[in-house]
RNA sequence: AGGCACGUAGCUCAGGGGGAGAGCACUACCCUGACACGGUAGGGGUCAAGGGUUCAAAUCCCUUCGUGCCUACCA
């Protein structure tokens, strides 16, 4: 016997178990069936599951079901990735708590210290993703950091070397003083800050007077090497060969003309400080200009910096502030508002260093990227994505590679101090080729995690090996992700699939929304509006979650979810759980029935029918990622089609005495609900192989059932229309009786009349329905009736059915209600005759559209006229 | 600064040239033998504003206002 209510605790880990454990989520290697492939996008090892993974996921396994359902040799590859710097972050805490650091330690030790993290925690948020009900091929699970994946990175490398795509250069790039590396410039966050803008004067070296620029960062100052100016201003004409003098470090400076500089901006006069600026990096290039570098690597004033040597970066600009301005050389400060850069990982203000580090050249590869998606060999859903995925590809600036962390894929390089030589190769070389010198110094920069990430679909499947799994699975279909991952990933898979497999990495990226608060904030912890999506699983169980996840999930718009978005669909899945609960009722013992006797009713076959269409529409949705279209076609369809009228008129047959009906009703009943299960198991999958398997008709795991196919079930149009008129007097009924105010337990006699007799037919063989939902008790019907005079009376198409009211029938609330129909009937004619006396719409509208207009202007005058005529009559009577 | 979305019922959102939809909330009546996590009925909208295209606009175009997000080197 079933629980009256679903209990999700009691079955979601008793299936995931049995499922893995009967290897239901393994791809297959030899197969005949066509093949389905989606790569995880892979959570950080240090992650644990929040609803951007909930939702990611969610999806994804849903269509992995659903197409496993469909016939497909389905592979979800899962894994996780090493996330170099957050995890050495994770790590270093662990040993600053522990009173040392990774310098005490070593490098050697610090990473087996992370694979012994890794081994302890690494695998939390799989079994979170498991809780999801993700039914990814665990036996294939990888790790960025494994084996394989490393000697990918490592071929990867090498030759994109070889191919002149990687080089090694001295450049400035984006330095985090806390993590203590180079980031790419996508890792860096612009934040708008409010700040100032410091008007600073410069003496002329051999003359009086000054020259006035403007900063925000006074303190690098101290590394300027000359100031520019427009050549097109005219108020720096002449000062060419001028040179002014540094303030207090009273270096002196040559005044050079770049056009790059901004005339409108503060003075037209900018400082240049080529070891702290990019910009002023790229001047310093055109002009030849010395680079010197005042901040070293801990964000602190280095030798060079004079008096401010070993003072923090901040404290100097307070410090060279004050002295500017007793030197009288600080001439305004004005508030200012910029964008200041940030680390991605620690917020921590970026500092922009000139050093030595490796790129990729990413020009020639994303040149072929942009070209799949352009051709279509990548299609990105929804589309206006790929505007943007233009627009970075086509003003994408080399990637810097390197870190200067531990954690991570080493980079495979070597350099001869004796002759300058650099080495990269796979295995380490024995002596530098050149000068033959054996003493090789191996680079101690890692990559950046995104560079192994970038190979993901390939690396997984076992490159650089020739696997059956790559031949099979390549390009894989669809990658589901979201937005903000789009340059960091998709683009860079792209070019990396492109370039080494010579294919897309993808057919088809789908790329969904985010999950917001119901403000439509993003979660943060320190902003406290996070949901957890395991506290939610607990309370309200998976299915109810996955599906919320999924009915909110329209393309192009954020998710705002709310616990009691939640809540509401957990009442979905206990009306599934009870109407289950209705057919398991029943259906003890064996049908014992032969196919051939069985009876199908009306409901029956209306209830097939609509099976059939809303597989179809589940379908079509779920083949274009219309994930709530399918979750709300679903939910539409079992509650208020399923539940609300079939499993009512189902009654009939269960209930009664005809042994034949009753053993029909319980059959089909099954049958039915078999299907519906099917269809909702790809969102649901717990609740749906709970009911699958108390069944009696079904066999094994619904994981293996077919999901439902129009041609499943006959097409009987016929069906729609009969059930369409029982529908009708039993709508027609109650709503008199809702507002007559008529109490549920009174039933009540009514008259129908249908003008045509086949009509007629189809309502007498169905009075037991509508006896039974609009509680009626004696029923008569005709082509033509009397009204009888205390009836109220309900129209439908051009039929009417009169609820008799002896005794009970408020005339003037009768007179009213119909006033009512009416006035909503004559709303809806004006505006469609309206049309039918418009030329332009006679002549130019289409012949359909006319048509259909003219027809419905016809049915609502047969409607307007039986309630006038019911309003007469009781106009007269009152008279 | 540029780009991209989005303003539809009280709330959250579907829809996307030819009859304004859903869920939740609300109101009334009901514990009817699957379900009160339920049933039946009902109320509620100048589809942000203005203009244009069209026989026809919530839907397409333009402008304005508002709200998000992304990208960008104005020191």
């Amino acid at each position: 016997m079933m629980n009256k209510g679903y209990e999700p605790k009691d079955v979601e880990d008793k299936w995931y178990k049995h499922w893995e454990d009967n290897g239901f989520f393994k791809a297959e290697v030899k197969s005949d069936k066509e093949p389905f492939c989606i790569v995880i996008p892979p959570p950080n090892v240090t992650g644990s599951l929040h609803m951007g993974h909930a939702l990611n996921n969610t999806l994804q396994d849903i269509l992995c079901r659903y197409k496993r359902m469909k016939g497909y040799n389905v592979l979800w590859q899962p894994g996780t990735d090493h996330a170099g710097i957050a995890t050495q972050n994770v790590v270093e805490r662990d040993l600053v708590a522990k009173g040392t650091d990774r310098d005490q330690v070593g490098r050697d030790k610090f990473i087996e210290l992370v694979w012994e993290w890794r081994e302890k925690y690494g695998g939390v948020i799989i079994n979170q993703l498991k809780k999801l009900g993700s039914s990814c091929d665990w036996s294939r699970e990888r790790f960025t950091m494994d084996e394989g994946l490393s000697r990918a990175v490592k071929e990867v490398f090498v030759r994109l070397y070889e191919e002149d795509l990687i080089y090694l250069g001295d450049y400035i790039i984006n330095w985090c003083p806390r993590c203590h590396t180079a980031l790419a410039d996508l890792e860096v966050e612009h934040e708008e800050k409010d700040s100032f803008l410091y008007y600073i004067r410069y003496q002329f070296e051999n003359r009086d007077g000054h020259l006035t620029v403007a900063t925000t960062r006074p303190e690098t100052l101290l590394g300027d090497t000359a100031v520019a100016v427009n050549p097109e201003d005219g108020r720096y004409k002449d000062m060419s060969d001028s040179h002014v003098l540094l303030p207090i470090l009273n270096r002196p400076l040559q005044v050079i003309f770049d056009r790059y500089v901004d005339t409108e901006f503060g003075t037209g006069a900018l400082k240049i400080t080529p070891a702290h600026d990019p910009h002023d990096f790229e001047i310093g290039n055109t002009h030849q200009l010395e680079r010197i570098k005042v901040i070293d690597e801990d964000g602190r004033m280095n030798e060079l910096a004079g008096p401010y040597k070993d003072m923090d970066r901040f404290e100097c600009r307070e410090k060279i502030l004050g002295d500017l301005k007793d030197a009288g050389l600080l001439e305004k400060i004005e508030p200012y508002r910029h964008s200041v850069g940030h680390c991605y990982r620690c917020k921590t203000m970026i500092e922009p260093l000139l050093s030595k580090q490796w790129f990729v050249r990413v020009g020639p590869l994303a040149e072929k990227a942009i070209a799949a998606v352009k051709d279509g060999r990548t299609r990105i859903v929804p589309s206006n994505w790929e505007k943007v995925y233009y627009e970075w590809m086509d003003n994408i600036k080399d990637w810097c590679i390197s870190r200067q962390i531990w954690w991570g894929h080493r980079i495979p390089a070597w350099y001869c101090d004796e002759c300058g030589e650099v080495i990269v190769a796979k295995e380490e070389p024995k002596e530098c080729p050149s000068c033959k010198n054996k003493d090789l110094r191996r680079e101690t920069d890692v990559l950046d995690t995104w560079f192994s990430s970038a190979l993901w679909p390939f690396s997984t499947l076992g490159w650089p090996d020739k696997t059956d799994e790559l031949k099979i699975f390549y390009p894989t279909s669809v990658l589901v992700t979201g937005f903000d991952i789009l340059f960091f990933w998709i683009a860079r898979m792209m070019m990396m699939g492109l370039h080494f497999m010579e294919e897309v990495p993808f057919g088809d990226v789908y790329i969904h929304a985010l999950v917001r608060d119901m403000d439509g904030k993003k979660m943060s912890k320190s902003k406290g509006n996070v949901i957890d999506p395991l506290e939610v699983i607990e309370k309200f169980g998976t299915d109810s979650f996955r599906f919320t996840l999924a009915a909110f999930a329209a393309q192009g718009r954020d998710i705002r979810l709310s616990e009691e978005r939640i809540e509401g669909y957990r009442h979905f899945v206990n009306k599934i759980w009870n109407s289950a609960r209705l057919v398991l009722m029943n259906l003890d013992g064996d049908i014992d029935l032969e196919p051939e006797d069985i009876v199908y009713t009306l409901p029956d076959r209306w209830i097939l029918m609509r099976l059939g269409q809303v597989s179809e529409e589940m379908t079509r949705a779920l083949d274009e990622y219309r994930f709530n279209d399918a979750a709300s076609s679903s939910y539409q369809f079992v509650w208020h089609e399923f539940c609300d009228w079939y499993l009512e008129m189902a009654k009939q047959g269960l209930y009664g005495q005809d042994e034949t009906m009753k053993q029909s009703a319980r059959y089909i009943l099954q049958e039915v609900l078999m299907a519906v299960l099917r269809l909702l198991h790809p969102f649901m999958p717990f609740i749906s192989e709970e009911i699958w398997q108390r069944l009696p008709g079904a066999h094994g795991s619904i994981m293996r059932a077919e999901f439902p196919e129009a041609s499943d079930f006959r097409t009987d149009e016929q069906a729609l229309n009969e059930m369409d008129l029982v529908m009708g007097v039993i709508t027609g009924v109650r709503n008199i009786r809702g507002e007559m105010n008529i109490s549920p337990s009174k039933k009540v006699d009514i008259l129908i009349e249908m003008p045509d007799k086949k009509d007629v037919e189809v309502v007498r063989s169905n009075i037991v329905h509508i006896k039974n939902l609009a509680k009626v008790d004696s029923l008569d019907i005709d082509t033509a009736v009397s009204k009888p005079e205390a009836s109220a009376t309900a129209v439908f198409g051009r039929n009417q059915v009169h609820v008799l009211l002896k005794g009970l029938l408020d005339f003037e609330e009768e007179k009213r209600r119909l006033r009512k129909a009416i006035k909503k009937v004559q709303k809806d004619m004006e505006v469609s005759n309206k049309k039918l006396s418009n030329k332009g719409f006679m002549e130019k509208a289409p012949d359909e559209i006319v048509d259909k207009v003219r027809e419905k202007v016809a049915s609502m005058k047969v409607k307007l006229d039986k309630l006038d005529k019911n309003l007469i009559f009781f106009e007269s009577i009152n008279d």
